[in-house]
DNA sequence: TGGGGGCCCGTGAGCGTTCACGTGAACGTT
DNA sequence: AACGTTCACGTGAACGCTCACGGGCCCCCA
């Protein structure tokens, strides 16, 4: 069977106007075409019943001859019940995001809504901008900012907003976060029980946050000689900016036995940057991560790391959606905190 | 400065109705607790001239009062020009797909089109249902399908469709493939300058495709003895699927010293399955594979491959949808196709 | 022969905005 | 004193669709 749909579809718009110019076709053009109402065309394409066979063949086709697609604002608003949701992620780049995305999709989809995305590319004026657009077409928002709220509140114009990734000390908007605290302790304890006492921490962009605020209190439990100064900065996190990081670190301090890497690029990253000045690993430096992303089995050796579940993070998200939908309270506290789980390999 | 609307926005509904039930607030309603018109309050959201900077701000607080926000279906019915389009990704979790998909989003943030997106999760009929939806709520779509064209078609009710990795024979909708016939005809060219005769391929779940196709055309170029026999089906594109699948063929020909893989996930995968069975990479087996992952680089040894920019094929991708919805003729052939660059590092 | 009940189909209203006007007041100009 | 201008704001219409009706028509049974 040839379908006509397949090879119309190509050209856009369809009907001639008085003026010559040329206009996408409404129902009433369907309709007159055909020569029936509108309420028939509707009845025809949304196929309800109550329609004579023949006829809505007859409109279906003149619906075909001239492109017709019903307008999906027009639609909307008679139509009530069709939820989409902004999603905005800071770099599709990093492996550990489109995990996340997945998840939020997943959720999504099992409720019937809609996602639509937007890749702030770690840029704090994309951020906004992502904001000014997504609250004009979104019902709620949910993503990776760094703004501060006020900003965020400033270019939300009112649409409910879940942040990922903030405790709810961090935020007053309603957030989806993961126990940093919780990760560390059980990685802190994994490399001291090994007998490290002397771990530097390769740390993200942003600077001082629950990771190294959790690496640090770990230190101080253990009464461990690691202060601010064991602690580097990578510029980017990425496997490049966590080997750039660990070569200042192994500058900074030369006699470290382990190090904890932001997140398992940056952490691979130091394997790359240990090994290549001569440094095994695990045997002379062990290496522990935090995500748990599969590429972490892939390396050589195997990044141990914290593994967290990315998906339930989406899902979380999504949840907390359609918490402040419904007019419910969000969740606080721990069921919105996703735990690390850690996984030893060979690294650590 | 305390904003109202970061603790405002948590509730959802907000105006009591004659029945008791709640409604969104709408530009009437705002208009009558302000007492204005509503043109007044249009005025004032969308900050145009022609208002008392005292009204206006009279306005704005009314709209926080009852957590207004303007409608984007109303909106769109009477400003034309928000250009959405639907964006199906088979597969979030392989490193490929995200790539595309940051090009998708950066061409359509160029061109201010927001973009809805869909993960098929390789499910015929999950991507049959993400048709059916996003016909009704995309301009346009592009994606990674399997159904043949007639499916499509049947649940594309004429919305415009640029369809990833098929040539121009493989479909008649508008489409953005990969120049697989050249891909391979440099990494082959390489294998065999290297002295490789006996070379199998492990390729993906589809079955015979465009890659598979080019495999067996080199092949016959150079005389090899090679044909289907050499060729094993992978259960998934996954490292793990690359693994099973290698195992098959290692017991299926023995004497093979060299494998192309359907792409870098089950090529790696083949690396390591061979590294268990004793095999020594690159000197025993040559591996290459196909899509230049990043993760390429961080696996022991880091694999070659033949690289394609997914980025430029998801901006083409765009690029094609705006051809389409200018009524211009879709790119065909060479414009339309990336064409895959050989890189060379340990593996082969 | 009248009336009840399916079948098809059309009509008006309404969804929430914005746009193109129109209006009245205040002010300055000749 | 009459008139044009500007400013601030309101009014009807239109966007394209669906929903709740209502109205013919034909058939069947009393």
């Amino acid at each position: 069977m040839h379908s006509v749909w397949a090879d119309d579809q190509q050209r856009e718009p369809s009907v001639e106007q008085p003026d010559g110019t040329r206009r996408r076709a409404t129902i009433h053009d369907v309709a007159k075409l055909a020569g029936v109402s509108r309420q028939t065309v509707s009845r025809a394409v949304n196929d309800k019943g109550e329609i004579d066979p023949a006829t809505k063949e007859r409109v279906l086709e003149a619906a075909r001859l001239l492109d017709y697609r019903p307008s999906r604002f027009a639609r909307g608003m008679v139509r009530k019940g069709t939820v989409t949701t902004g999603l905005v992620i800071p770099d599709l780049m990093n492996p550990f995001f489109p995990e996340v995305a997945a998840g939020v999709l997943e959720a999504a989809e099992q409720r019937g809504w809609q996602v639509v995305m937007w890749d702030s590319r770690i840029d704090e004026a994309r951020e906004q901008d992502a904001l000014d657009v997504l609250s004009h077409q979104a019902d709620a928002i949910v993503g990776y900012f760094k703004s501060p709220d006020d900003v965020l509140a400033r270019h939300l114009g009112g649409v409910p907003l879940v942040l990922l990734e903030r405790g709810p000390q961090q935020t007053r908007f309603a957030a989806v976060g993961i126990d940093a605290a919780a990760g560390l302790a059980q990685g802190m304890a994994h490399l001291v029980g090994a007998g490290h006492r002397r771990i530097g921490m390769l740390d993200g962009v942003h600077g001082p946050g629950p990771r190294r605020g959790a690496f640090l209190q770990q230190a101080r439990r253990y009464g461990l000689p690691v202060d601010e100064s064991w602690i580097t900065l990578c510029a980017e996190h990425s496997v490049a900016g966590g080997e750039a990081g660990m070569e200042q670190l192994l500058d900074a301090r030369p006699d470290i036995t382990a190090v904890f890497g932001f997140n398992d690029l940056i952490a691979v990253g130091a394997m790359r940057a240990a090994r290549r000045r001569g440094r095994r690993v695990p045997e002379d430096l062990a290496v522990l991560g935090f995500d748990g992303l599969s590429l972490g089995e892939l390396v050589e050796p195997a990044l141990s790391t914290l593994h967290i579940d990315k998906r339930r993070l989406g899902r979380l998200a999504v949840e907390q959606v359609a918490r402040l939908h419904s007019g419910a309270e969000p969740l606080r506290g721990a069921e919105a905190w996703v735990v690390p789980e850690l996984v030893v390999r060979a690294s650590a």
